[in-house]
DNA sequence: TTCCATAAGTGGTCCTTACCAATGTGGAGA
DNA sequence: TCTCCACATTGGTAAGGACCACTTATGGAA
C-alpha cells in the first residue's frame, strides 16, 4: 500500500489562510468539499485530529465543518472507524433552492416565459397565508419555467409589495431568488412545502405541452426569512413525466 | 410586566438528574421539548447561559441540544435577540419516520392489511437497488396501509432475507420499522426518496377505494443503515385526495 | 419630542483539554 | 491454524473560557 489517503491528504493546502469576515468552519467546509470532490465513493478521510492540524484549526471547529457536510450528505461518520465519502449521484434536494439552482443541479439550463405581472390587493386567502391585511398590495407573478427550453412547470408567485418595490420593473425571466438577494437584500431562510398530486386541465396542458389529464405535482410553498416572516407564496405545477422530487431523509442528528 | 419568561423558566427543573447511558445533550433536548410544549408561539426562551446554568451543563452542551431543536423546527435563533418558540402546527416531516409514526403525527391510528408475503430471489432490478446478487433471497411484502380504517396507501416492500430471518413469521400488520428494531436490532438511519405523480389503475383504485384514474403519489424509497448498507426497498402509492407530503426546507445550517 | 450613540444582553465562533465509546487489528494463547 | 482479547485509533461528549457580531432598550443630546 502506498497510502492513498495520505496522498490525497498531502494535496490539501497546509494551514489555510483565512478570510477574517467569514467563519473559519465555513471556510474549512468549503475547502473540504473541494478535497472530497477529488476522492472516490467510500474513501476514508484523514482523521479529525489530523485534518484539524492540517487546516490549523481546533478539532471542534473542524468537527463543525464535517457535521455540516454529514448533514448535507457529503460524508458519513462512524464512531471508531472513520469518516467516509458518500456516493454523490443522488441529488441532495434537502436544501432550499430556487428553480434555477434546482435545474442546474440536474444538468439543465433554466429559463422562463413571463405570463403575467401585476400589483393587486392580497385578498383574504393570500392575506392569511402571508400574514398581511387583505387590502395590502402584493406582486402577482405567473411564469412558465423551462429546462433546456422544455416547459417543466407553471409557477404562480405572490410577494408582499412593500418588501419589493418596483418588482414589476425587474427582469423576471431570470431567477427570482437572485433578484431578491441582489436587488432587495432579501434571503429566504426556510420554506414550508406541501406536495400533492393532480392531473392537468386543458389550459395547463397547453402551457406545459402535455396531454390533458397528465399526472403532475402541485408544490405549494411559503418562503420565510430568518425571522420567519413570510416572503413569498408560490404554487408550482410540475409535469410528472419529466420531473420528480428527490429527498434524502435522515434520522434526527 | 410580571416576567412571563422568568415564570416559565422557574418551572424548569433545577439541575437535571442525568442518566449515565444517554448523552447529556439528548436529555437536555428532551427536557427542553417538554418546556417548549408549555410555551406559546413567539415566546422567548431564557438565554443560553441561563439555561445552561439551570440544567447544570456547559453552554456548549446546551447549544448542542438547542441546535438540534432549531434543525427540527421547534425554535428559531436570532443572534443578538434570543431564541423563540416556533409555530408547531406545521408537520415536521423532514425526519425519517415509518407510516405508523407519520400517521400518529397527523392524529390518525395506523393499521394495515397484509396482502402478500413471500420469500423470493431478488432478481436483476432489486438486486441492483439493494446491492445483492440477483440470486439472493428477499422478503417481498405487499400491504394496504390504513389511517383510522381508511385506506391511505399501497405498499410494496423488499428486504434482504439474510438480514431478517423468519420475517414472514412476524406480525406484519404492525409497524415494520418496530419489528426491524426490536426483533432484528436494525435501525434505519437514512433514506433516499423519489416522489412522482401518477393516476391509479383499476386494481389500485379497488384497493384504495377511490375512482379509477384518481391522482396519487408514488414514493420510492431505499432505506439505509448507519453504514449506508441498503436495508429496504419500498414503493408506496398514496391516494392524492387524503394525503400530502409536507416538508420544511432550510438553507444550509 | 425626536433622534442617535451607547451599553447591556443575546446568540455565534473558536480554542484547549480531557475523557468516553465504538471499531478494527495484531499478537498471544489454545 | 484458529480464536480471542488488549490496545491503538477513530469519532463522540463535555466542560470552561474568551471574544465577536448583532439586536434592543435606554438615556442623553439636539
Amino acid at each position: 500500500m502506498q497510502g492513498e489517503e495520505t496522498a490525497s491528504a498531502a494535496n490539501m493546502s497546509a494551514v489555510l489562510e483565512f478570510d477574517s469576515d467569514t467563519a473559519k468552519h465555513e471556510q474549512v467546509r468549503t475547502r473540504l468539499i473541494e478535497v472530497i470532490a477529488t476522492m472516490n465513493t467510500g474513501d476514508q478521510l484523514p482523521s479529525e485530529r489530523e485534518l484539524a492540524a492540517q487546516f490549523g484549526v481546533s478539532r471542534m471547529t473542524l468537527r463543525q465543518a464535517i457535521s455540516s457536510l454529514a448533514r448535507a450528505g457529503y460524508v458519513s461518520r462512524l464512531q471508531g472507524a472513520g469518516t467516509f465519502v458518500i456516493d454523490r449521484t443522488i441529488s441532495k434536494n434537502t436544501e432550499l433552492t430556487g428553480f434555477t439552482e434546482d435545474m442546474a443541479a440536474r444538468g439543465f439550463n433554466a429559463s422562463s416565459r413571463l405570463l403575467k405581472v401585476e400589483r393587486v390587493a392580497a385578498g383574504a386567502f393570500l392575506g392569511h397565508e402571508l400574514i398581511l391585511s387583505p387590502e395590502e398590495m402584493v406582486f402577482h407573478i405567473e411564469r412558465v419555467r423551462m429546462a433546456d427550453g422544455i416547459p417543466m412547470c407553471l409557477e404562480t408567485i405572490d410577494l408582499p409589495a412593500d418588501l419589493t418595490p418596483d418588482l414589476d420593473q425587474q427582469p423576471l425571466e431570470k431567477s427570482l431568488y437572485a433578484i431578491l438577494a441582489t436587488t432587495y437584500g432579501i434571503e429566504l431562510f426556510e420554506a414550508d412545502q406541501i406536495i400533492t398530486p393532480t392531473v392537468v386541465n386543458q389550459e395547463q396542458a397547453r402551457l406545459l405541452q402535455v396531454p390533458i389529464h397528465s399526472p403532475a405535482l402541485i408544490v405549494k410553498r411559503i418562503g420565510f426569512d430568518r425571522k420567519r416572516r413570510p416572503i413569498e407564496h408560490a404554487i408550482s405545477i410540475y409535469r410528472g413525466d419529466r420531473y420528480d422530487i428527490r429527498l434524502v431523509i435522515k434520522r434526527r442528528e
